[in-house]
DNA sequence: TCATTTAAGGTACGGTACGTACCGTACCGT
DNA sequence: ACGGTACGGTACGTACCGTACCTTAAATGA
């Protein structure tokens, strides 16, 4: 009966015994573990549910029962496999080292998810309703908008900054230019480029007033 | 639904008349356009070849002949009905004027396109030589870096400003910034919002050490 | 323990879009 | 008048999507 069954490839950990068979978050997780890996090989646009279903030993029914689409499936994959930055202040006492601290923790993840990845994302959440997951919230309810207020609420209880004169723009203005590079570039986004845009530009910006007489 | 196989509808300023057949420059003015009109009322994702070639009052086949495939097609289509912006210096003898006439006159042509048909066509190109097309040259190469030096180099000579100290990314950020906008939110970009970028980021950067004191 | 429910394995299908091949024929230049 | 070109039109093979359907292993629980 079970002999020489079809295909013993195995490119995750899992170990298909003949008559086993794995279910809910088993499967589950060797499914998002295999959508991440095609996305690294193969990248968004040429990767197919059956590719993912195929590397996971299991067959398309089996993703379609969990994600309706490839965009929430690879979506599923990239909240699985990549680290989540904590948007926590990193409070380090001293506005400098804040930012740098939060921009250094944002860059990791998305340059590991990719420009390709987010592009494609973008265009097949169009007209959807996580397409306001992508495309940026209105800044008052960005995450990333939030975590710099707080950084800079911070600063100017040190009195680094007066904050009520900063346009929302301005705050987020080092995160915006970090996001830009990294969806309009290919070359690797490097500290040095991040430091300028914190020491050149941003940290100008805010102290002009003050710190600078 | 619509019959339409092979009467005469006409979107386009097209006639066909029975025995007629239109070639060379003709016929690709037909398809370009049909792929133009296409685009706004289906968008990039949902467009599909034979779409544009039965607008075009034609077949695949003659588009074919001319891309080799939709981003290609979307690109020719792009040149040929969006106004390429002048990136000559305005030289209005103003460097808040010059930098605003540059960016108004970028945006409008960015937004005829739209944020989704570039990353659908960012996510096409990936991997293809005419990326590099779309994700950003070197700035030093971009024609928008250019134009914006070209503006900052009257106003050093008009003593606004001190080119030598600012680094390549302070030129473009304005254009950069302006660009994020676009790519990343589907609220229009208001006149304020270019404004704000320019009187209260650009300016005090560039300006700082002279205007200032 | 055994019947029932759940969900995985597996196959096959209809549907859409791609890109190509082929053919007949109108148009164009000479 | 003639021959090359390329357009109009059709049909095809491929790829991938998303779903239907059926079988079967595993979980559940009475």
């Amino acid at each position: 009966m079970a002999e020489q069954s079809h295909n013993r490839k195995k490119t995750s950990e899992e170990q298909q015994t003949a008559g086993s068979r794995r279910r809910g978050d088993v499967l589950e997780n060797a499914i998002l573990t295999a959508a991440w890996e095609e996305l690294a090989e193969t990248g968004y646009s040429r990767l197919t549910m059956e590719a993912v279903a195929v590397r996971a030993q299991t067959n398309k029914t089996a993703v379609y029962r969990r994600w309706p689409n490839k965009a929430k499936l690879i979506v599923a994959a990239l909240i699985k496999h990549t680290p989540t930055p904590s948007l926590e202040a990193p409070d380090t006492g001293n506005l400098r080292e804040d930012v740098l601290t939060l921009l250094e923790r944002i860059i990791k993840p998305l340059q590991m998810i990719g420009a390709e990845t987010i592009h494609g994302l973008m265009v097949e959440f169009h007209g959807d309703e996580l397409h306001s997951k992508l495309t940026l919230p209105p800044r008052s309810e960005d995450p990333l908008a939030i975590a710099m207020t707080n950084i800079l609420r911070s600063a100017q209880q040190r009195g680094e900054v007066i904050l009520d004169e900063l346009p929302e723009r301005m705050i987020t203005l080092p995160v915006d230019l970090v996001r830009f590079e990294l969806l309009t570039t290919h070359v690797p986004l490097t500290d040095d480029a991040v430091i300028e845009i914190v020491d050149k530009i941003f940290l100008p910006l805010v102290q002009k007033p003050h710190k600078q007489e």
